[in-house]
DNA sequence: ACAAAAGTGTTTAGGTTACACCCATGA
DNA sequence: TCATGGGTGTAACCTAAACACTTTTGT
């Protein structure tokens, strides 16, 4: 079945940077290109937007398509249209940053169809087509400005984790260490967390306590910046 | 000439946030739509995005058909792509926010074409078409907050202003009173200005300095955030 | 001399930074 | 008892905030 307009329209697709956090390191999902343009790079997950599919929608359907995952943290980046990102022709993406935590991740690699996935250190990229490499840019700089302001640094955590855990996440995305007592200090001046009795058990030295963000739909802190020293 | 494709498209446009600042209010620039849908209302300037034609380009064509203004500052604000959005059928924005000051408002006014443009001040908004109203507010929280870590708040003066200017512009846009003292030392302290040897005339009240901001593409602050007291 | 806005400093409070040692557990 | 990461306090510094009067010009 055809598709006619008065006017062309370009292609109108969606992307998704979906980062993960496991072992002390954030890996972003990519996808191995089986065909034309750019066989063989690895690409962001993404698709194109079906007839009156919100944008949001359109990224949480392909991102399930591919990892079979529901229900993430997603939020859209930025658009993309410069003629010429993708020699098929004229498209616009509007991309997204997800994210998920390490049980997530593993729950992803599970229900993936046959399709190339693979998480990648950010630290050691492929070679990406088309702009990918530029929205991933852009997508990382989202990332370490709202850590500063926001609580989305929790959503790489489970319910329940410690604050060495919450520090090496900051650590990570900033790119830079952080003075644990002055790192606890702040965390725990902000009263977003709540100790939990439960500790980290096996491990083999002093068990760590738990914490728990409180405020289960808090996004901005209000008036306050989780800026941090070195 | 019909443009047919395999899969259906939706259509894609760019809206603009046109604000300006003139006699210390903040304006906006609408149209009067005098077609269906929303016939009669007043709509955000836009319109579709061309055959490959950046998005950027789209809007600063849109803009300058409309107010025949060039070369005035623009970004992307976000995409909005919800269906029903438009009743014509479904349609993805992309959505910017522009900025001019008084003196190129005024050339903007002068070569409009006959369509029904009208300035309208933020505190008085008439009901406008589509999404437009969500859009608008949108653009107002992203004005306001890159008023704090940019120098955004700079495009709404000429290239020579006061420091109360400055603040005027800092007031009515967070909404607030600033101590005049504490603006004063915390803007000079971060050295983007220049004070310049001459001083606004014509004035029945003792002259003011004038300053040109240093370093003519600084965009961020490094390091520096621009929030004040009340 | 008056009206009107420009311009200027100090004190206080609160947040940021730098920094080093003891604690609890499993092996 | 040893190795490993967990957990804690204080002093110096810096920035933000509150606050009122004098200066310069035109009329």
């Amino acid at each position: 079945m055809k598709h006619t307009y008065d006017f062309p329209r370009p292609m109108v697709a969606v992307d998704i940077i979906l980062f993960a956090w496991v072992d002390s390191r954030l890996l972003v999902l990519l996808v191995k290109r089986g065909a034309a343009p750019f066989r063989g790079y690895w690409a962001l997950p993404g698709g194109f937007v079906e007839e009156n599919e919100a944008l949001e929608q359109a990224a949480r359907r392909e991102l399930e398509e591919e990892t079979s995952l529901k229900g993430i943290y997603l939020e859209q980046l930025y658009s993309f249209g410069d003629p010429g990102r993708d020699p098929r022709g004229h498209a616009v993406s509007i991309t997204h940053i997800a994210l998920v935590n390490s049980a997530q991740m593993r729950g992803a690699a599970a229900g993936s169809d046959a399709s190339a996935l693979e998480w990648f250190p950010m630290k050691h990229l492929p070679r990406l087509a088309f702009d990918h490499k530029e929205i991933l840019a852009c997508g990382l700089a989202r990332l370490r400005s709202k850590l500063e302001y926001t609580t989305m640094g929790f959503q790489f955590l489970a319910r329940r984790f410690t604050l060495t855990e919450l520090q090496e996440v900051y650590e990570a995305v900033l790119g830079r260490k952080i003075d644990k007592r002055n790192f606890r200090k702040k965390i725990l001046s902000l009263k977003i967390l709540r100790a939990l009795p439960d500790r980290r058990e096996n491990v083999r030295h002093r068990p760590a306590r738990l914490y728990t963000l409180v405020g289960k739909r808090l996004a901005k802190l209000k008036n306050k910046r989780l800026v941090f020293s070195f």
